[in-house]
DNA sequence: GTGGTCTAGACCACG
DNA sequence: GTGGTCTAGACCACC
């Protein structure tokens, strides 16, 4: 699902998306991406957008494209994931962290906080 | 310091930073703000850009201006902090859960990671 | 209609007409407004001026904008609007009793007065 | 009373008050306003913000001042006033009659809210 | 001196 | 095409 409402361009929540279906498994190395002009349908996006998207990924190395094959993804490489996933972990809880201390709030007021918040995200 | 490379806008940059020295206490309410002119040429930006930021601030409540006066911090009212700061844990203990998701952590983990980065937030 | 030689901004008088269009019903939440530069022209203004109004209005939740996209009205609750017409409603008639109480008229000269008042807006 | 945080100039907040109290009879034609001097120190406002307001009342033909004999108020023309506040009263019920046709509010809903403010302006 | 407004014109990101 | 950001420079009102 898109949110054409967000302040987050389209392209990357296009990224975003197909980034974690290969990260959690969804996607595998192997399998086959749907085609640009399916993909731009099944969104309601233009094909640009979908095409930038699709780039992006190619440049990181996440997912690969043939001439008339479509595109696939790639082998990944479990250091790479591995760090990406700690990069981001790290620089969200720092952010929580620094906003508690202006608010005067203790670790133990972000413990409970990082439970409701697992919580609700694990129902949707 | 201001970042000319950062994705953030420039006035955005200088918001947050007016809005944290507001909520760690390091601007107090009656205190005054450096003027226009002398905060621009301070930060080497244009005139436009932290007047920008100023109104953006007044039109928050945060700050008040007044010609020819200058421009003061207004008094803060105790809901409003704390709901800025709610607001800012959440969206970040979002941030991690999602990532977490993603490299098929599980909840201990974030919770041991938060501890790591309370603690290295400390000593700075 | 905008005049260049009264008070009030010019940013200022776009918002208000944005504003009432909204609230009048003439333009409906989804509803595309004009461009930043169809407006400018159509107006006589710089683009700058009416950019500065549109973000005004996207800070007040009124409505939305995004690269690429334009700028459409969002949804607005009724609160919103119940808050919005009584603050109007209550100022304009605290300004109406001052100048009564300077004239030394009463209660039921206002009560007259609005009435002929109610009846001219009524026929325009 | 001055409001130093109102958008309001210092200065036409100062004529307002002047005017009251000639419109009012507390200050009738004939009397001595304070000196200049005398007035900045008590309102805690500078010299040459109360030279402006005195300025502009004398142009407005409501006061008179001769050299080293201070400010008087001049007699009032009974016409003068009675157009001037009936101007203020229509401007100000018109705003309050545009504001309620937009929030779909009737004329007994106005007529009950005038009776409201008239109170609470009363007690003030 | 201060902030408030408006201008013209540029470059970038997005679709 | 769209909106977002930043610039330099001007004039005004206020104190």
């Amino acid at each position: 699902m898109l949110s054409q409402t967000s302040q987050v361009p389209l392209y990357e929540q296009i990224k975003d998306q197909i980034r974690a279906a290969v990260y959690t498994g969804d996607l595998k190395p192997g399998d086959a991406l749907p085609s640009l002009r399916e993909l731009a349908r099944d969104l309601q996006v233009s094909l640009i957008t979908v095409t930038r998207a699709y780039n992006d990924l190619a440049a990181e190395g996440l997912i690969g494209s043939r001439q008339g094959k479509g595109s696939v993804v790639l082998p990944i490489d479990a250091e790479r994931l591995r760090s990406h996933v700690s990069a981001r972990i790290d620089a969200a809880l720092s952010e929580a962290v620094k906003a508690a201390a202006i608010g005067g709030l203790g670790l133990e007021h972000l413990h409970a906080q990082l439970e409701h918040v697992w919580d609700s995200e694990d129902t949707n």
